[in-house]
Order: structure tokens, then sequence, then C-alpha cells
DNA sequence: GTGTAAAATTGTAATATTGCAATATCACGT
DNA sequence: ACGTGATATTGCAATATTACAATTTTACAC
């Protein structure tokens, strides 16, 4: 097959393999910590410090994107990436909800 | 190319995106959820719970114990599976260091 | 030994992901 | 308008992942 089966299992399972799955990836836990440690870092940033090619980049941003964790503000032709603190904490809950739920029940 | 370039990343990016990328398929925390849930399940049980095909429940079981999250027990022809809860600790406190950091940093 | 049940392994097809070169787009400065 | 710099998109090759049928392995019961 190749493709995950998402219809079997609920929202709420689907909901936090999305957001681990981002995580998943060395390059975006790298870009993530980057821009939160950078204000006003642009992929060209990013492509220096982390040292994949500039598309290579732009996917994995759009990656991240998608799971609403990015801001971004164009200034000229620069696009400047900040961490959306409000998405980020509710990923951080979403997370920490499964390993709480886990621990809690395999603790009974 | 196809595979990741993990030798270009810290050891502490790579394994914080080890991490993550076992919760980051929806079977995988649909089992970690079951087994935590059940004392005493065996793989036919998660089969059953979870409703993917024996070799692939077998498949994901794999991915699950090479991060070490998993203890086995045989009895009899039985194989049941616990959460090793040092272990499930020990992931936690990656990633909630990776949530923690990344809000500090980008909150100054 | 024979049969049976549980789970791992093997083999394979389909799809997804990763990475990059080449190209396109967009906004600025001149 | 033209060149330039920044980023996104396209197209493609290589590899990884997901899923399952068929088979093998293992351990029990008889």
């Amino acid at each position: 097959m190749g493709f995950t089966k998402k219809h079997i299992f609920t929202d709420q399972t689907n909901t936090i393999a999305n957001y681990t799955k981002v995580i998943g990836h060395p390059a975006r836990v790298a870009i993530i910590q980057h821009i939160s440690e950078n204000k006003n870092c642009n992929c060209n940033d990013l492509v220096k410090a982390i040292g994949l090619a500039q598309p290579t980049i732009s996917q994995h941003l759009a990656e991240i994107r998608k799971t609403g964790l990015l801001d971004q503000k164009v200034k000229g032709k620069n696009l400047y990436y900040t961490i959306n603190k409000d998405q980020l904490n509710e990923c951080r809950r979403v997370v920490n909800d499964f390993f709480v739920k886990t621990q809690v029940s395999c603790s009974k």
C-alpha cells in the first residue's frame, strides 16, 4: 500500500500523530529551534544555519506551516518567520495530554 | 534522495526527532494507548482492537520496541506487551524539554 | 509426532518522503 | 524596464514507509 489508513482512527489519535509527525524529522526540529532563537530569521538564514539546500528548507517550512506553527512577515523581498506561540502551546498540550493519559492508565 | 541526512544534525536533535517520529503515526499512537489501558494485551488483541492486519501490527510493534518503549513477557504461546514506564518518562522528558526550550527562547 | 494458535519474518506493491537542480515568482533598487 | 536577491514551485531520482498475503517459527495440547 504505502498510505496511512487514517480513517480507521479517531480524530484525537490522528491529531496527536499529525503534530508529532511534523517534529519527527531532525531538519524540522532544527528549523523550529532556529526560528525561535533568532528574531528576524528568513529562509536564507536557515539554509546557511542548517546546511540543506534552499528548496529542501522551503519544503520543510511548508510542512511546519501546515500545522499552524509558523507566522510570516513580509519586509521588502525578505520573508521573516516566527513561531506562532498559541499554536505551539496547543501542540504541546496535545502531546503532553497523550503522555499524561498513557502514564496514568499504565499505572493502574 | 529519499533518506534523511541525520549526520548534519546534533545527537540531541536526532533524539527528539526519533522519539516523535514513533508517535507520528496514528496506528502507533493507538497501539501505545491500547497497551497502556489493557494489562495482558497481546498482538492478536491489538489486531482486533485496531483493525490492521497482523503483520502490520507486528511491524509497528517492532518500531515502537526500537525506542525501548515496550516490554514483553512470554506466557505459553502468548506474548504480552506492557509499556516501559521509565522509557516513556524519558521520552516525555525529551519531548517536553523541546517544547519548553522553544517556548522560552521564542518569548525573549 | 501431529495439530493448532500466536507472532515474527519475508516478499511485494503502492504510496510517501527526502533532497536537490532548474525554474518561476515577486519585490525591490537602479 | 532591467538586474538582483529571496523564496516558492516544479520535476525528478532515490529511499523510506505502510500495508498485507504467504510463510516460518515457536510453544503448547493431544
